[in-house]
DNA sequence: GTAGCCATACCATGGTCACA
DNA sequence: TGTGACCATGGTATGGCTAC
């Protein structure tokens, strides 16, 4: 259950520093919708008024606090669920992270000792202050250069020690923070050695580890599977995603009565009477059970893990109707896995779906080209439709996903996929997700094959 | 003396924690 | 269990500190 405001810093004293500019090596917090609401909101805001820009960081956050609450409940959705997404990665990425909020005489205690320290150096200030005095004073009566050096300074005339140098060797220019590109770029974004051994475990020594890594260096393949995002090990057949419409088409024996891990079925390789031997259906009952699935029908393990179907309920341009090239092989992320889970959950539908063009009573053939490579054949009496690959076409595709894969890819390249797809999220059809449902997400996806590290959930 | 780095303060809301 | 506090984000201003 989320836990409500019951509090509200009215003290006017300011917040903590953050935590991602202050220290590079603290775990920050996983962001909220409304921090999220707040980080698009304010780029928006500044595009639509310019003449009120640069505008103070308070004033700006008032405007955006009121904006929030005049949303549409769709739009915040679509923001908790991104949040929940957000959530969801931030557990994979630091599997052993727990919230530790500094309390409060600790900090005040903190805050007395730079008080005290201030109040040193300030009477050391002083001090020196008052010894140029005297020594000018001196000077101007001295005779001599040895009476104008006067008496050996004591002690509060001794200058404080310095303190070691926070400067780094960083060539100037390369460390200006606040950006959120600031994040995903030198010391604040997590690299990976060159082994291939990926720096996440679910022990507190993640963080130093991850902050110690080096950016900007590339990796192999086999590092690349071990990545959290994307994830490249459990590469599939991509299935046209159904939309809101489709739901009433799918064939009520498939249908899902409950969250739990049935919803993750293996991939099952079948045939029917409309599609040639060795087509992938995501449900045994579409598929019969003339061919069955194992390495030697399937050399490149697509159909090791089926998750469920891809969230790509955004348009794409590139084809009519959602379809994608024939053939064309996608990885299957975190996001994805929480979107289905929560479509299984919402709509008791998992695995089926037809175009979204598609209607009951018009032969598939008739309706596009692209279903001359893709056949959606009837799965059952209801006339519930299931989508199935000509896996000649897929087979090769897949071929060029592990090439892709294989090439030298950088953690930069990574958490750009990860973050365009995030991006898009607030699109996504409002449906809340829930914290299990992200749990479970994240479980799934460290139960998968090139997956290292099991979390300490 | 100055350039550059760093921490802090300002503000909003929501999630999480410790404590009474 | 309720409450209060911290902390996540953004850009700018300000001041302290260090190196040159």
């Amino acid at each position: 259950m989320p836990a409500t405001r019951t509090s509200k810093r009215t003290t006017g004293k300011a917040s903590a520093p953050t935590a991602a500019k202050s220290k590079a090596k603290k775990i920050p917090r996983p962001e909220n919708s409304f921090i999220l609401y707040r980080k698009d909101r304010a780029l928006s805001y500044k595009e639509e008024h310019p003449e009120l820009f640069p505008m103070k960081i308070g004033p700006l956050s008032k405007i955006i606090g009121l904006l929030w609450k005049e949303e549409p409940a769709d739009v915040r959705l679509g923001y908790e669920n991104l949040a929940a997404v957000k959530l969801a990665e931030h557990k994979v990425m630091y599997p052993g992270y727990k919230y530790h909020p500094t309390p409060k005489a600790q900090k005040e205690a903190k805050k007395k000792e730079a008080a005290a320290r201030k109040a040193r150096v300030e009477e050391a200030k002083a001090a020196r202050a008052a010894s140029r005095a005297t020594s000018a004073r001196a000077w101007s009566t001295a005779k001599t250069p040895s009476e104008a050096a006067g008496p050996v300074p004591g002690p509060s005339q001794v200058a404080v020690p310095r303190r070691k140098s926070r400067r780094t060797s960083a060539p100037s220019g390369t460390s200006t923070a606040g950006t959120s590109g600031a994040k995903t770029q030198g010391a604040a974004a997590p690299a990976l050695p060159g082994t291939g051994m990926f720096a996440l475990s679910p022990d507190s020594d993640a963080e130093s580890r991850l902050s110690s890594a080096t950016p900007s260096q590339e990796f192999d393949g086999e590092t690349l599977r071990r990545l959290p995002f994307p994830l490249q090990a459990t590469a599939t057949a991509f299935v046209p995603t159904p939309t809101s419409d489709d739901v009433q088409y799918a064939a009520p024996s498939i249908q899902a009565p409950a969250l739990d891990a049935s919803f993750l079925p293996e991939l099952v390789q079948g045939s029917s009477p409309q599609v040639p031997d060795g087509a992938f259906f995501p449900n045994p009952a579409m598929a019969s059970p003339a061919l069955s699935s194992g390495p030697d029908s399937d050399p490149l393990g697509l159909s090791r893990v089926w998750y469920g179907l891809p969230p790509r309920d955004i348009p794409d341009p590139a084809f009519p109707a959602h379809l994608p090239p024939a053939g064309l092989v996608e990885p299957i992320d975190l996001q994805d896995v929480v979107f289905a889970l929560n479509n299984a959950q919402q709509t008791g539908v998992a695995w089926v779906a037809h175009p979204p063009q598609m209607v009951p009573d018009v032969a598939p053939s008739a309706l596009n080209p692209v279903l001359d490579t893709y056949d959606y054949p009837p799965a059952n009496e209801s006339g519930a439709l299931g989508p199935t690959m000509d896996m000649a076409e897929v087979h090769p595709a897949a071929d060029q996903s592990a090439a892709d894969a294989s090439d030298a890819f950088t953690l930069e390249d990574a958490l750009d996929h990860v973050a365009a797809e995030a991006d898009t999220l607030w699109e996504l059809p409002s449906m809340p997700l829930s914290m299990e449902l992200v749990d479970f997400a994240v479980e799934r996806f460290f139960a998968t094959p090139g997956v290292p590290m099991e979390p300490s959930l």
